[in-house]
DNA sequence: AATAAAATTTAGGTAAGCCTAAAAAATGTA
DNA sequence: TACATTTTTTAGGCTTACCTAAATTTTATT
């Protein structure tokens, strides 16, 4: 079934929370992510499950059902895999690209899709880290945390970002964090819960409780060849 | 200014009409263009005069302002830049990339686009021979003349071809009729207006007129080295 | 449990881009 | 030139995706 762009970003948008917040997605969520009215969402949340794209019942929240986080998971497919065709081919910046596949990835065209993919060698991960579902949807699910969450004194790399503004990736590039580098949490500061980060220099930095929540890491297995990134 | 996709692709059309018909476009030929009702081609054409894009006066018919055929150059630059990364990155065949070609155009980053044409390494021409406008707008004009009124017994090369339609593209392919091919117009029919083509090899075929009609050809002037397109 | 506050839905309205039917203007023809 | 035909416009409607304001339901507080 074809959706409109608009039905599009509502499904993209469901998705993405129910991963955030695990439970139903209330509509005063919708509303204020997507800057509307929150009478807009309740119109929509019923056209929607008219389609069998949601769950939804009156006062209840919403949640996608199958056939819609499958679509929801061929739109990050698109997105994704524009991204990384504008960092690697294209030249851009890991700050700009979002909006710009925020358009490309209501291109229809399936066939287009899976030849970019290949034509990309099928990456596995968009510029920010986040893994990019294959043809049929699956999308390898990683154990990843918080770097607002994590525990004290232990090693661990950036996995992936998930906060796509401009605002945040710049000052991460500005603080020189990008997905791969290592950092050990130091402590917690308890009167804003800021947090006290150590570099692999042994040198430290603050960083804001609000950045970290969307910092995910994992933790460094002690192996010998642990820092064999390079290529 | 912003434009919606609808008003870009009304803009689109009316310069690609102005092209082969050097008259004001009535609002028939647009409504049958995009087999629409004839009052929804006078409802935009007031809205497109109001932003300026399109000088039009009630009963007498419409063309493009300046700025109107600035827009709608940068259009058929992006139409044709995708076109190519299809063909030539992508590997699509030059009757797939028009209706894909046709979501990708309405992209709005300009970025994008100077960056896509540096990445293809800036073509002069788009899958089907035509011309693609550089970033100011400016498009080689040609002196191509349609294969349904050149002259008989003079050779020609095929520069481009105009109807963009699988059926069109696929009859070609299946006459195995390309750009840069070369063809002597042996004589017309005067029953159906058919013409009778001469191949490199002296072998003939016919061709409808309709089908002629679309065949954008240029003289070849008899030099020793005529024939060096191979690279 | 009753009430206040917050969240959500309903009802009715708007702009964009389409439609049909009827009216008006332009064009072709006798 | 007058009439018929064709083209174009006007008028009024519809759907999508939004809005505001009022009504309703849920949740929180006393």
């Amino acid at each position: 079934m074809q959706l409109s762009t608009t039905e599009e970003n509502y499904i993209k948008t469901i998705f993405q929370l129910e991963q955030k917040n695990r439970q139903a997605i209330t509509t005063t969520m919708l509303a204020s992510n997507f800057q509307l009215a929150p009478a807009s969402i309740t119109d929509m949340m019923k056209k929607l499950k008219d389609k069998k794209l949601v769950m939804y019942e009156k006062y209840q929240g919403v949640n996608l059902t199958q056939l819609g986080a499958l679509r929801a998971k061929s739109l990050l497919r698109r997105h994704r895999l524009w991204e990384v065709f504008l960092v690697k081919n294209l030249d851009f910046k890991w700050d700009e690209v979002h909006e710009i596949a925020e358009e490309l990835e209501h291109i229809s065209s399936e066939k287009l899709i899976d030849k970019l993919d290949a034509y990309l060698g099928f990456p596995k991960k968009d510029p920010h880290g986040d893994p990019i579902p294959d043809a049929s949807g699956k999308m390898p699910n990683h154990k990843w945390i918080s770097l607002a969450t994590y525990s004290l004194q232990k090693k661990c790399t950036v996995q992936a970002v998930t906060d796509q503004s401009k605002e945040f990736l710049q000052a991460l590039t500005d603080m020189d964090i990008c997905t791969g580098s290592i950092y050990t949490l130091i402590q917690r500061n308890k009167y804003d819960g800021s947090l006290q980060v150590m570099r692999k220099d042994k040198s430290t930095f603050f960083m804001s409780l609000k950045m970290a929540e969307n910092i995910w890491v994992e933790e460094i297995k002690n192996k010998f060849n642990h820092d064999k990134r390079e290529k």
